[in-house]
DNA sequence: TCAAAAGTGTTAACCATACACCCATGC
DNA sequence: GCATGGGTGTATGGTTAACACTTTTGA
């Protein structure tokens, strides 16, 4: 027991909401716990920061650990510090939420989880601790942010139609959007390019594919440019 | 040295970015602070949390014990946490900031802080730790949230005029607004009201007092609509 | 009588919305 | 040849932006 202080210190602990989109769903990344409290349930993965290591480290190693995720869109959520949260000591936890390119990633299990699979969010099982306030809080913020920034793209691969574009916000949006309307506002911002590619083998008129163009985004991004939808 | 855990514990701690407005200024609460490490430099108000307390209890009695500072707009900022923030220890911040009526608080010094005081966020003295980047995440956010929240009003006094509105809003956002338009868009909203006062002893005509109907705005917010500078 | 801020409407440009049909492909 | 999704333009209504003069008051 070597790890000593003069007045009661919290442990910290960093969760991550991972989302994914997958065709007509809009997905979150659980875990089956291996150790207790909640062993066995589903839970969000995460684990404890360590003492040198900074917050946002902390949870690029544990989905790294429990995942095999790598590269993903990652930013702060919210701090969730109430004090029963965890039944063992104080537990602060920094959720941080992320984006990742479903069809890029294979996940499996690692060290901490029995288990990890993506679960559509309209399908979620129970979940451990406070982990279904903190989707709440990450489902509400995708929400709002994917209409002003074009994080929707984190979602998507490199290549995309426009039908899987529209698909993709009116999931989050969960409302429908008129596809003339869409489209024109989407290439009036000219922000993605259109490939010399089609779709292959689909049973309908093949969809050309488009391309984010992230830096023509950066430039105008810093000369003020504001992104929505 | 009774507090002795089987791995090491990050200290944590709150800080709060209060901001005030004053007739033509964006104002920003600082402590002077009265123990090391910093001793006498200014910071933001806040300090440790204790270990069965919430975090925004944890403000909440900070600023009542350094400042005074009752009854105020409180949200959670962003948590700051890389590991050399602080000479001492490892210390994770969880900011919140906070919107007051500056004119109805005297704030004065009390338990921790030598003295206390408001700066314009434009002339702001160096600030201890990494108290800078704080406050400018906050003003960020009280930049992006004033167009799409109606905060503004927790700035100003119960009985503002249209004028006094304008300014704010336009010290905030850092643009000048055309008057003609801003009336009509405030006032477009009906969310505040007229009252039949008008401003004394003022060297031009006197202007008429208004009040935010903050009961009006929840009801219809709960109604799907969204305020919009 | 001057200075300082309050108060007040109209017009033109732009943007958002609603809406329906033909095209290409695989089965 | 049919089912499926891809791709395309226009007209209307509503919203935003630009703009200048009169009023009231105290000094």
């Amino acid at each position: 027991m070597p790890f000593t202080y003069q007045y009661p210190h919290p442990a910290v602990t960093v969760d991550g909401v991972v989302f994914g989109f997958d065709e007509a769903d809009l997905k979150l990344l659980l875990i089956r716990r291996r150790i207790e409290p909640h062993m066995g349930d589903w839970a969000l993965p995460g684990g404890f920061v360590g003492i040198a290591e900074s917050l946002e480290d902390a949870v690029r190693r544990k989905l790294r650990d429990e995942t095999d995720i790598d590269h993903l869109y990652l930013e702060q959520l919210y701090t969730f510090g109430e004090p029963k949260r965890d039944p063992r000591e104080r537990v602060i936890s920094v959720a941080y939420y992320a984006l990742v390119k479903l069809s890029e990633h294979k996940v499996r299990a690692t060290t901490d989880a029995l288990e990890v699979a993506w679960f559509p969010v309209a399908k979620l099982p129970e979940l451990a601790f406070d982990h279904e306030r903190i989707v709440e809080v990450g489902l509400q913020r995708l929400k709002a942010k994917v209409r002003y920034e074009p994080i929707g793209f984190e979602l998507l691969p490199e290549k995309f139609t426009l039908g899987e574009l529209q698909r993709l916000y009116e999931t989050v949006l969960e409302q429908p959007l008129d596809k003339r309307n869409f489209r024109k506002k989407i290439l009036g911002m000219e922000l993605i390019e259109a490939l010399d590619e089609y779709q292959q083998d689909v049973a309908h008129r093949a969809a050309q594919y488009y391309r984010f163009k992230r830096q023509r985004y950066e430039l105008l991004r810093k000369r003020g440019f504001n992104f929505e939808l």
